[in-house]
Parts: structure tokens; C-alpha cells; sequence
DNA sequence: TTTGTATACTTAACCGGTTTAGTAATTCGG
DNA sequence: CCGAATTACTAAACCGGTTAAGTATACAAA
């Protein structure tokens, strides 16, 4: 059996508390018990149980990561690494792990239950959500990424309206009317009251408003919306799907704006197989810039938002507020970042 | 404060065994103490403390993956992405969640110490490593990814030294005679015990094979081994490095072979930067088969190695040693999976 | 009626550390 | 030489749960 402070004790003929002193704080004790006491735990290969440790000082180490679907697919967007990364920042300046914690028994609630951090970071849940209600429980502090803006929690994101606005009128300025939105999926709808995806609202409101000044709507004739799973294969099916039941072919979507660039690469390859050229015939718009849209051929137009940077600023937010800082100002614990329209030649103006 | 099971056992007028029995095993208490304690529980916001738990439980439900950089690094590369999606689908079966431990004070035997997890995966540690002497000490169960199989250790990996040769031969059958190969850099180098990189020996090994059959060795004229960081910007800053120093540029690599598609896409941005067409006036090949290697613009040359697999395997054989399985054989606790040549289109001939 | 056996609950020990409060011995100041 | 302060260490409480062992009651069988 592994050895526990008491076998040190009893074998270095001293208490469990100068044991304890040797090891965390040796200027308590003298010299000469401090090396009959590491002598021992040498001897027996000790090493403290860290869990044991965390009962009294109440600090893990670790911060966690609330994930809405299970790892294999979050890590599919490479959005959601570069997200994964900037916390990942923080994580190397203060010396934390990072804990993934995908739902359990297909509640994301029960992984919050279960978690042993420090402090959390979600993806995408509202402030009503009932993993809020846990968490503030738990008195366990968490900070939203891409949630909303209100009193009662902490968020990092981006003006997503505004930003799907951009994208939109881009599109629209080049002349397209035949458009396919690709969007967000609900990612966990085991039940509805968990929902996800305010970002996906935000979006279309976004696309709905460019679509409004020239008198259409995300239900005109020629415009749909498609949810596509947020990853190179879900572009790739959505888009493929929506190729083959376009009849008659030439009312067919001329641009398709995805919400997210691995969607928009997995349009790519739909185009690849079926010998459709992009822009020439047909135009394709993303969401994020992540690293491989400039490298991608065409190059994609897309939407910057800085994804390491919000891993960072919720991290750096988590960090702030298990520091103790309850007394915070509002604006400070609210950060939007700014996203920028990233124009490059994945989208044109449609043929005919 | 937070309410502990103490409060509940209190208010409800039971002892803490019921309530510890209300929540964890119902059957064994009466219909209306078990609802006369869950109201407390939610009168009282009661959530279990998950540590304490674990303390007589001794179950995390957590794995680690053992880091050689900081979070932020090491994502920087899609082949570790790989690695960590195939460990996710067995978290994803076995419900639980995935700890990243980066090193601590530069050390990754730090980060070992401090973990809280029932398992561990660890990428390139070689068995002899002071992180095997400390986790055996710990009990802490683990398994290695691209470490070595000795007895001593549990290891998943391929046969880097075969793959490495039938890409060198691939490339020198093309004919090419001035070859880069850049090679994985050693990730923690904090102290020379920290022998990493048994990945890298064994590849380098294979290459001299390969060379070896024409006369030729990794110290040949023409031949030349540059370390280059495992990630697109540290492929481009090692390429731009050997354009640049090429004098004069007739003498300049013919083809560069990378230990890792990451580092073999940096050479595409290096190539497009300065104008260099791919395979005409330079091959590229890598090594990983990541997922954006095919689509690339012209797709990579690659040795494919089952990253998702590599992960799930370990994660699977961790799992085993979780469950007791202590006796298990040899060639079941190590496990080597296949890897392939892939030949696409970003070799060919040299021009002259 | 006695014995045996569930049932429903409690007491107390335990997990493996940290920390508070306290004791004994030594040193120091006046 | 006495009281105060310092040093070195320990006993016991504590963190917040789980669990083995034990008790009291009700009910069934002998």
C-alpha cells in the first residue's frame, strides 16, 4: 500500500504535523529533524495525496472547461482549440491544469456536478441556465464565453450581431439573392430547457437585418437556413445535401455563409467533388478566421474573432475572480472583443 | 457557507449516514426520510462536495494527459488535437472528463505530482524517465503514447523507425539528393534527464536507413537536420531560415522531408511567401496525416499514422489498468498500430 | 413465548492531509 | 535569578464525505 504522512511519522519517531512541516514549511522545524523526517520519506517513496491536501487549503489547481458536446467533437472546430489554447495562456502563467469536462450522462449539469476545479469556463450557456444555478452552488466561480451580458454572470465574446450583419451585407453587396446559411447546431438537446446556442440567435438576427434593407428575410424564396454540425464533415454534408436537391440546378444558392470556417471548409470539399469552382460558381463566407482560412484555396472570407484571445480574457477573468476579487466592477467583468470582416477571395460576384 | 452533508443531517433531524445514503443509494431508507432529507437538500442548495468524496471513494473519474509543453503549444500542433479526440471518445464511454497537465515550475514531473486523476496518458516519455519512477509511486495507472515498449511500461505507438525509412525512400526514389529534414525539437529542455524526443531518434534512424542504401548519411553534403517547432509558424520559420542561407540557391534543398504535417504546411506559407512552386521547385512531405493535409493546396505527402486511434487506445488501456487488470499480457498492454505511406501530390521529381 | 430476521437508522471510525492551540525546553532581558 | 519570549514539537480538531459495525423496532416463523 501506498504510504500516507502517518507511516512517515511513525517511522521518523515524529508527529504527523512535523511531517507536514518538513514538507510545506521547513523553517518551522529544525535542521536536524528536517533531514531525519526526508530521509524517511525518501526511504518509502512518499509523495502526499494531493486530494487529501485540497479537503483543508480548498485550492486544485486546476480550471475547467465546460464543454456542451463530447471532446471528440468540440475539438473537431478548430475554433474551439484556438479558444482551448488561450486559456491554455493562462494556464502556463499560473501554473494551472486544464480540466475538459464533456457532459455526463448527456447532461452538461452533471459534469459541473462532478467537477474538480477551481474554477470554470462554459461555452455558450445563458444566464438561466441551470448549470448557473449549480455552479453559484458549488460557490465554484465561472466565467461564460459567448454567453450574454448580465448582472448575474461573468462573459467574454463578441458582438455577434453586428458581425453576422457585416458578413451578410458583404454578400449581399456583391449581388447574391440565392443564399444558404449555415448554421449553428443546438450542440446538446437531451432536454430542451438547456439551451445553447444564443450565438446562433444572435447571428441570424445579424443576417436577418443586412437581409431587411433590401427587403428580404432568412424565409425569402432563394434563402435558407441549414444547420450543419461545426466541422469540416458537417460542412461537408450540409453543403452536399443542399447541392443535390437543388432542382431545377440553376436555383441553386449562388453564396452559402456559414458560422464557422471549418463549416465553410467542409462546403469546400463538397465544391471539390462535385467540380463546382469557388468564387467563380459559387461563393462561400465563414465565421472565426481560424488559422487555416488564410492557407485554405481559395483563401476564405470570414469573420475575425479572436478565439485564443477570449480563452485568455475568460481565463485571465476565472483567475481574477478566485483572487478574491468579489468587489469588481461590472465593465470589468464584461469583456467584448471586436471582431473585423476579412474579406478575401472565396467570395465574388455571382455569374449571372 | 457553502452547506455540508453536517447541515443537511441537521436540519432533516438524521444522522449523516442517511443523507449520505438519501443520495447515494435510496433503496436503503425509508420512502419518507428519504423525501424528508432531499427537501432539505433542496431547501439548502446542497451540493456534495466531490473532493471529500473521493477521499474514501478514491475515484476521480478524471485521465491526465501529460504535457511536454504548455497547453498553448502543444495544441498548436492538429496531431496531438488527433491524439487528445481519440482519448475523448473513451471519456466519452466511460463519462469522464480529460485533465491537460502542462508542466508546473518548467518540470513535467511537477505537473505529475500534482495531478488529480485516476489514469494518465503521457506522450514520448521513455521508460526510464524520473515521471515513471513517480506515477509507479503514486499507483497512479498509465500508459504511453511514442514512448518505448519495455516491460516496464504500458505504450501505444507505431514503427516510426519503418515509416520514416519508406518516406525517405520515397523521396530520395524521386531522386532528389539535397534534402532538409526537420526534425521534432526535444519540447522540455529544462534538464538533460528530460530526454524527450525517442519519436525523433527513431524517425532520424530511419531516414539514415534509407540514405544508407545510396551511400548516403544524415551528415552527407546536401543533407542537413534543422529542428523546427511542431506547428505551421515553426515549419515556415525553419524553411524561410533554409531559403534564405541557401548560397548559392542552386545548392538549396531539392526537398524537404518534415517530421510533422504541421511543420510541412509552414513550408507551403514559407514556399508561397517567396514564390517557390510546390512540387516543382521544391517537394514537401511530412508526416501524421493530419486532417487538413489532404485538402491542402497541392495535398501532402505524408506517412498517415491513426492519431485518433493512437489516443483511444491508450485511454482504452488505461481504463483496463483501472479496472484491475493487473494480469494482463504482455502484447495486450502494448499495443502497435499500422501506419502508411501516403504519396499525394507535393512530391515529385526535382527539376534539374 | 421465544427466536430469527429484515428494516431503518445511528455511532464511530476512517480517508490523508492541514492547522489551531498548547506544552515543554531553552534563551534572553533586566 | 525570575519572568517573558522564543524555539521545537505535539495532540487534537478539522476538512466533508463514506462505510463498517452496531442498535432498536417490527414482523415472521418455530
Amino acid at each position: 500500500m501506498r504510504p500516507t504522512i502517518k507511516d512517515i511519522a511513525e517511522r521518523a519517531g515524529v508527529s504527523k504535523t512535523t511531517v507536514s512541516f518538513a514538507l510545506n514549511d521547513p523553517g518551522r522545524i529544525s535542521e536536524e529533524t528536517y533531514k531525519r523526517v526526508m530521509a524517511v520519506v525518501t526511504e518509502l517513496d512518499y509523495v502526499p495525496n494531493p486530494v487529501a491536501r485540497t479537503l483543508t487549503t480548498k485550492r486544485l489547481g486546476a480550471l475547467g472547461l465546460l464543454l456542451p458536446q463530447p471532446i471528440t467533437e468540440a475539438l473537431r472546430n478548430p475554433y474551439v482549440v484556438e479558444i482551448i489554447r488561450g486559456i491554455g495562456e493562462l494556464c502556463a502563467e499560473r501554473e494551472l491544469s486544464l480540466t475538459m469536462l464533456p457532459p455526463m450522462r448527456g447532461r452538461v449539469i452533471e459534469a459541473a456536478r462532478r467537477a474538480f476545479v477551481d474554477g470554470l469556463i462554459t461555452i455558450g450557456v445563458g444566464p438561466d441556465h441551470e448549470v448557473v444555478e449549480l455552479l453559484n452552488k458549488r460557490h465554484i466561480p465561472f466565467v461564460t464565453i459567448d454567453g450574454v451580458d448580465t448582472e448575474a454572470t461573468v462573459n467574454v465574446g463578441v458582438d455577434d450581431e453586428a458581425a453576422a450583419y457585416s458578413l451578410m451585407a458583404h454578400v449581399l453587396g456583391l449581388g447574391h439573392r440565392r443564399i444558404a446559411v449555415l448554421a449553428l447546431m443546438p450542440e446538446t438537446i437531451k432536454l430542451p430547457e438547456e439551451r445553447y446556442s444564443l450565438v446562433r440567435d444572435r447571428r441570424l438576427a445579424g443576417f436577418s437585418r443586412a437581409l431587411a434593407e433590401l427587403g428580404l428575410s432568412l424565409g425569402s424564396p432563394g434563402i435558407c437556413v441549414v444547420p450543419a454540425e461545426s466541422s469540416i464533415e458537417g460542412g461537408d454534408a450540409a453543403v452536399s445535401a443542399i447541392l443535390a436537391s437543388s432542382s431545377p440546378p440553376d436555383l441553386a444558392p449562388t453564396a452559402i455563409v456559414a458560422m464557422a470556417d471549418a463549416v465553410a471548409l467542409g462546403a469546400y470539399e463538397a465544391c471539390r467533388r462535385v467540380g463546382l469552382a469557388i468564387p467563380a460558381d459559387l461563393s462561400v463566407a465563414g465565421f472565426d478566421d481560424i488559422p487555416t482560412a488564410a492557407g485554405a484555396m481559395p483563401p476564405l472570407t470570414t469573420v475575425r474573432q479572436p478565439g485564443r484571445e477570449k480563452g485568455a480574457a475568460a481565463a485571465a477573468l476565472v483567475v481574477e475572480l478566485l483572487d478574491g476579487g468579489d468587489d469588481l466592477a461590472h465593465e470589468a467583468l464584461h469583456r467584448r472583443l471586436d471582431t473585423e470582416l476579412v474579406i478575401r477571395q472565396s467570395t465574388a460576384a455571382p455569374k449571372d
